[in-house]
DNA sequence: GGACCCATGCAGATCACGCGACAAGCCGAT
DNA sequence: ATCGGCTTGTCGCGTGATCTGCATGGGTCC
C-alpha cells in the first residue's frame, strides 16, 4: 500500500523541471543532484517517462530532459503509472476472472469504487497547480 | 500500490464470518475451504485480526473464530490495517524528516490529502453494508 | 576526435508469499 | 480424574518476485 520510491523520484524529477520555466531542459546528472536521486538510478526511470511519452530526452553534448509538455497538461497520474504501471487496488479489479468468486464478490465493487476515487484524486494534480501551490520564488 | 494478499484474504475471512450470521463462529480450516485460502497461511492472519481485536478465538474441540464486534461495526480500514499494517502512500507522510525537502516539498502535501482521502472511503466501508449490497440468501 | 549524455543489462537486497512443525489450550469420552 | 483428539498460536524456513542501485555501452553534438 505504498508507491515505489521509483514513482517518488519520477514526481521530484518532473517537479524539478516544472520548476525550471517554459523549456526545462537539464542533464539527469543536475536532476539527480538537485533532487537527492541516485544517478544512475535517474536514468533509467528517465528511460520510462520518454516512453511514456512525459518527457523527451535528447542525447549528447547540451542534451538533457525536458518537459513533453506543459506543467499543468501533466498530473500525478500519468506520472506514476508511467513507472508503476496501472495503479491497481487488488487484482481482482482489472481482471474479475482473477477472483474465484466471480459475479458474486461482494467485495470486488469496494475496490473498484475506492480505487477510482483515488486514480481521480491523482489525476486531478497536475504540476501547474502543484507550483502554484506554494510559490517557490525564492 | 496495490494491498497484499493477505490483507484480501482477512477481509474474505472477515466476509465470510458475516454471513454466517450473529455469532459467525468457524474453524479456520473450514473459512480456509470455503474462501479458498490457504489453510497454514490463514492461521497466522486470523491471529493478527485476533491481536488487532477484530475477531475473537477459541481453542480447542469445537473452538473457532468468531467477530468480535457486529459486522456494521467493522470496516475494511481496519481490517487492512491489522494486516499491513498503517496505510502509507509515501514514507514522507507519517514521517516528515524522511523527505529532504522538509517542509519546502510542494508534493508532501497532494501525498497527504489523497492518503486521507483513501483512509476515509476504506474507513467509511463497513462490512454491514457489504452484506446488505448484494444480499446473498442464496 | 573528444567530451558529454542517455540507454540498457546485470547483481545485491529486501519483502511478500506460502509451507511446515511444534507448542498451547480446550472439550468430550472413558 | 485422566486421557486423547481437535483447534488455534507461534516460529522459522525456502522460494520467488520486485525494488534498488551500479556499471557498461551506444549515440550525439561541439
Amino acid at each position: 500500500m505504498q508507491i515505489t520510491r521509483q514513482a517518488d523520484y519520477a514526481v521530484r524529477a518532473i517537479l524539478y523541471l516544472a520548476e525550471q520555466g517554459d523549456n526545462g531542459r537539464a542533464p539527469t546528472s543536475r536532476i539527480a543532484q538537485e533532487m537527492h536521486i541516485p544517478p544512475s538510478f535517474l536514468a533509467k526511470i528517465v528511460s520510462q517517462l520518454s516512453v511514456a511519452g512525459v518527457v523527451q530526452t535528447s542525447r549528447g553534448a547540451r542534451g538533457g530532459v525536458s518537459l513533453a509538455r506543459e506543467p499543468k497538461d501533466i498530473n500525478l497520474l500519468e506520472v506514476i503509472e508511467a513507472i508503476d504501471g496501472p495503479i491497481t487496488l487488488n487484482e481482482c479489479v482489472p481482471d474479475r476472472s482473477a477472483c474465484i468468486f466471480g459475479d458474486d464478490c461482494p467485495v470486488h465493487d469496494i475496490w473498484c469504487e475506492t480505487q477510482n476515487k483515488l486514480v481521480e484524486q491523482l489525476g486531478k494534480a497536475d504540476f501547474g497547480a502543484l507550483l502554484k501551490k506554494n510559490g517557490r520564488s525564492s
